[in-house]
DNA sequence: CTAACTGCAAACGTTTTGCATTAAT
DNA sequence: ATTAATGCAAAACGTTTGCAGTTAG
């Protein structure tokens, strides 16, 4: 059975603290200023575990690796071409898109994942100019 | 500008024949039946231009990376959790949810991904016995 | 002839693993 | 006391890159 760690409570509160999604290593680097001797290993086994229990969000954008905290309640992910942030947005995939799928392809649905990208509210004004 | 090779469009053959997604290796073997002697540096180098170039598909599913040929037309896709097969399947999302989430999230979207897992129709039958 | 493309092998960044030690229960 | 979790370092993995030679235009 699973025991309590200081190294994996702290993940849990650098993720939540943090304002967008963070790599292994950033959350290495933010932890080690509580705990300075943790291992990058560490951190990996632990966001492993996280990830296979539920208790946070492993996103795959383009082959690196991201995580959230707190897996909250569904939602989707929206990354920003330009500055490369990841937000959390409203997802629309809902009950009947799942049930209409099966219907059409035949195939049973347990989860998805979902992922816009695009220009970010903040680099839109950036680029555009702030009309 | 850009040149012919035999290896790029062998690899394009490999992909348009496959049943499903294929990973670099998967399809580095199977080009060596005809070019026994490509390098998978070469088809890493290619499948980089052609997605980039929008020949094909690629696809991040866990952090593995798997590529399709052909890119048709707009599809999601469905992995199935028993067999790790990848299926195309109809995509849901449409305009109106693009500009939906526009105007509620702020962000301009160009793109998305979307992501299915469970079980196919294959593998269900198979546990669930062919009733 | 030019330069895009190749094979090869070395290098790279990320993630995993083995092992002896530490710490939670 | 038991054994999950750790730090450390080495290894594994997928991918990229430098280079000299080859080939398509």
């Amino acid at each position: 059975m699973p025991r309590k760690s200081k190294q994996r409570g702290i993940i849990l509160r650098v993720l939540k603290r943090a304002r967008t999604h963070l790599t292994a290593t950033e959350i290495y680097d933010a932890e080690r200023n509580d705990l300075p001797n943790i291992s990058l290993g560490t951190v990996y086994r632990n966001l492993k575990i996280m990830g296979q229990r539920g208790d946070i969000d492993v996103l795959n954008f383009d082959g690196s690796l991201a995580r959230f905290g707190n897996n909250s309640y569904p939602h989707a992910h929206f990354k920003c071409d330009e500055c490369d942030a990841i937000f959390d947005v409203e997802d629309p995939i809902i009950d009947e898109v799942y049930k209409e799928l099966e219907r059409t392809e035949g195939h049973s649905i347990f989860t998805h994942q979902l992922q816009f990208t695009g220009l970010c509210q903040n680099c839109k004004s950036k680029i555009l100019g702030r009309s």
